[in-house]
DNA sequence: ATAAGGGTTCCAGTAACGGGAGGGTCAAGG
DNA sequence: CCTTGACCCTCCCGTTACTGGAACCCTTAT
């Protein structure tokens, strides 16, 4: 199977593709034409990384939960572990997010956004209150 | 003044206040062995855009607050839009990680994390539902 | 004279790709 | 037989906002 038609399988840019195998993360054949040549196991590998991307894992827990895949004999302590981590990381953020939200929307709702220069955003930003 | 104390005015790494340099956010003066200078009212942007930044405007919104703090004949709408305009890229990001603690949420809250192999986290990640 | 503690420039690396140049390969149609 | 178009390949650069490090200069104190 061709990279493109691997890219349809798996739903990930050839681009992208190209680089997981840079990284290490993936490893097809290759034909005598140089092609790369995706087998169903490697079009999986693909899918789960697809996958474990769009839940916003690093590439490098990427590598992580392949390993603990192939691992038939893994723990899934193992596998908790590294998703709390992420979810705890997630976590985190939102909560930095979400202070900055309530800053933003207080400078927002004071500023009157009208055509005179006065501006509790800017005079905010240049630290006069 | 030199980097060092403006750093330590502004809060910003030496480091950091070279980037900006670099990238055109501030022109301190130079002595004649070369050191920067910095005036009080470089001293200032730097701090303005130190808040700007703990607020996550980008550097380029930073670029545009900083004109417009400048022009002081600007129209607070002008701030506004632009504040407005990130905040909702908070708000837009905040529902994606919210997204991404539910689904973690309950992969975390499936996965026994014992010491056997069985594991729905990876059966998720494997597409195997 | 030397050592400590500034300062300077430039280079490389970060995460995870995306865009584009320059070129080879393959199947189908005129 | 040749060409066209759709693939594929390998580089290399750019992205964001810095951070670390090397190699070197300046100033002040001992």
């Amino acid at each position: 199977m061709n990279i493109g038609h691997a890219a349809d399988a798996s739903g990930l840019p050839a681009k992208t593709i190209r680089y997981y195998e840079e990284v290490g993360l993936v490893a097809p054949d290759r034909r005598e034409n140089g092609y790369r040549d995706y087998d169903d196991a490697e079009v999986h590998k693909l899918r789960f990384l697809a996958r474990a991307r769009s839940l916003g894992f690093t590439l490098e827990d990427c590598r992580a939960l392949l390993a603990l895949w192939v691992d038939t004999g893994r723990a899934s302590a193992q596998v908790k572990a590294l998703a709390r981590q992420h979810l705890s990381a997630v976590e985190r953020k939102i909560d930095e997010l979400r202070t900055l939200q309530s800053t933003l929307e207080q400078l927002v709702e004071a500023c009157h956004g009208d055509d005179l220069p006065d501006c509790p955003i800017i005079d905010d930003l240049a630290g006069s209150r």
